[in-house]
DNA sequence: TTTGGTTCGATAATGATTTTCAGTAAGGAG
DNA sequence: CTCCTTACTGAAAATCATTATCGAACCAAA
């Protein structure tokens, strides 16, 4: 059966998105690690990222760019708080909103319902516009 | 100053989005179109599409796969009910959610804050899976 | 070291969206 | 109504992120 090996790419790439605390796309993060001398190819990159996320290590967000974005994060159901200016990630959960968006769409006759919340703002760091 | 031309090629794009309750790609509407006859470029149908999205009569929403998908709408701020499978779209609003989002983003110092919600699922006319 | 996979990565392909740019046509001025 | 100015149109080319190809590199183990 087709299992996984641990190669440096992969530990490299997962060392470098867990140094930083907000989202990342797959090109800057590659460019960034390709600047400081690791030699990988940017399809790996694109490769350990998607592993990350099948896996649950990672959280990938697709932007109105049509980009996606990842960052590190753990397994619990959560949802993310991003910073439009310097992208810093808080996670959090909304106690009974889940309960209370299922009961919404159930009411709609909506079933296997599914959710996806974030909320973007300015960080305290971050100048105001 | 620039202003906006009204030609038959937008009315028309705003009458066929207008007959669908659900989100529609620009690629998917133009063919569409094309197909019932009317002449028109897919250039045009996305220039449309911005244009509508600019002026609040539509919504954009960029999916997962990359393809953004459009939707008439009211102005007034609301959240979408997606049905996964036929893309029927019911409109709602949370009382109570909009006041607790913002409360908890400024507890982690977060200002100018907006959010995005989306609830996906199957609607009562679509087989369950 | 030979074998049988898995992984790498340069490059080509894909596919949605945008840009170009020359020709077309609103819509106000006269 | 006719003439302009300039936005609009749309076919084709350009972008750009992401994915597919496929031979070379690599690993574990027999």
């Amino acid at each position: 059966m087709t299992q996984k090996r641990s190669t440096w790419q992969k530990v490299a790439v997962r060392e470098e998105l867990g140094e930083r605390s907000g989202f990342i796309s797959a090109q800057q993060l590659h460019a960034e690690m390709v600047a400081a001398g690791q030699k990988l190819g940017l399809t790996t990159v694109y490769r350990a990222l998607t592993d990350m996320v099948e896996s649950g290590e990672a959280d990938a967000l697709t932007g109105s760019d049509g980009e996606t974005r990842y960052r590190i994060c753990g397994q619990e159901h959560h949802h993310h708080l991003i910073c439009n200016v310097c992208g810093k990630t808080v996670e959090f959960e909304l106690p009974g909103f889940e309960a209370a968006t299922k009961a919404l769409a159930l009411s709609h006759g909506f079933q296997e319902v599914s959710h996806s919340i974030e909320l973007f703002g300015t960080c305290s760091d971050c100048p105001r516009g």
